[in-house]
DNA sequence: GGGAATACTGTATTTAATTACAGTATTAGA
DNA sequence: TCTAATACTGTAATTAAATACAGTATTCCC
């Protein structure tokens, strides 16, 4: 059952919708969203609200007051994390072809900012407390202290490391000594080069389902 | 701002809106509470609602329908995780003077079951990679089998344990050797020995604010 | 090139849902 | 003890908000 897409109209209006019920708890009347879209007719809205009920995004109870269930968000809810799997060549690393899966956390922990999970691959970070399987969250920002364990795209890999400083020279080493330090450029100067993409705020273990 | 408690009346009317707003994604009417309330007679829901706002539970806009915001949540959401603080003694573990806050976590990663957090103390379980101030996510539950990560309670205290097996007799092993193994007597004797609480789904680390 | 889907304007009608009014019985607090 | 708050029944009035109808202009695609 997937869905046909939605025209860039059809987008908007279902984000005023999911913006209400997630600050205010109520769906809009048709009035309000003529307004929020800038259009005079409620007849307008209504259309709109058809296409997405035929596209399979929300469902009406006719005649009902404000009876409008949203059966698929296009907008994350706040608190709501992507997590990142392979990273396509070239592409931005919250790309959609990058996306996995979401994990849900409370804002209360994650503070302000772009966060993403990352599934830990290897043992390069054992020393530090972080294993194979692990989710480390993400907190999406260019710079970082010496000290901080951030996570670093090199080509078409990611991986976690933690930022050291030695004399003038930033490098990325991991906690496990079996592995060597990189050395960063800063700020770098090709696409290939190292990059630091954000600092790791968080951790999550599923000790049940490795999947 | 603490506001006043709720009746029993009170509390089952918003735990009805709140249920509303979960599961379908709107407030429901006043026709549909009364119904669920088992009133005949709208004016009794409305005398209901009137409460809940002078005690600053939800607010209404007059004469606009079903504009209800839900102030102050009586019931968990789901997914939201109580952070299990001190216990107190011969109180149910879940007892509210027993939580220090909540975490929220998207129920895909959850299962089913009634789960709670619990931050981690001292440094006993350091070999099964977890660490002091770390939040174990907990499913209640007073079986498990050896192997297992699970939370004990030993009095007034709850501690991480892995379940182990010798023979017949079954232990509450510390991954770290410094630690000695306790027995446990299964089905719990009495009030005092150790008792199993739950087990270890999940981890969370915050690598920011180490509260 | 014609038909369907999208994207609207504008007015009139209908009804779902709230409000209003007039009561009663019970419980709790001061 | 009496006064306020809680917890309702029942009917009538009102209105917020969805429908319904009659159009127009534009884009897309078979």
């Amino acid at each position: 059952m997937s869905s046909t897409s939605l025209t860039a109209r059809q987008e908007r209006l279902l984000r005023i919708i999911e913006t209400s019920i997630d600050k205010k708890g109520y769906v809009p009347t048709l009035q309000e969203m003529a307004q929020a879209m800038s259009i005079s007719s409620l007849q307008g809205v209504k259309d709109h609200l058809a296409a997405l009920e035929r596209k399979g995004y929300i469902r009406r109870s006719p005649g009902r007051r404000r009876a409008i269930e949203i059966l698929q968000r296009v907008a994350q809810p706040e608190g709501n994390i992507p997590i990142i799997g392979r990273v396509a060549a070239g592409r931005p690393l919250l790309a959609i072809e990058n996306q996995q899966g979401s994990l849900n956390l409370s804002s209360e922990f994650l503070g302000t900012g772009t966060h993403f999970a990352l599934r830990v691959q290897g043992d390069s970070m054992i020393e530090a407390g972080i294993q194979e399987g692990d989710y480390v969250i993400v907190r999406q920002k260019e710079a970082a202290d010496p000290g901080m364990i951030v996570v670093a795209r090199l080509g078409e890999e990611v991986t976690v490391k933690r930022l050291k400083k030695k004399g003038e020279v930033l490098f990325l080493e991991a906690a496990n000594p079996a592995y060597d330090p990189i050395p960063l450029t800063q700020p770098a100067q090709s696409a290939s080069s190292p990059r630091i993409v954000g600092i790791v705020v968080g951790l999550y273990r599923d000790f049940e389902k490795k999947r």
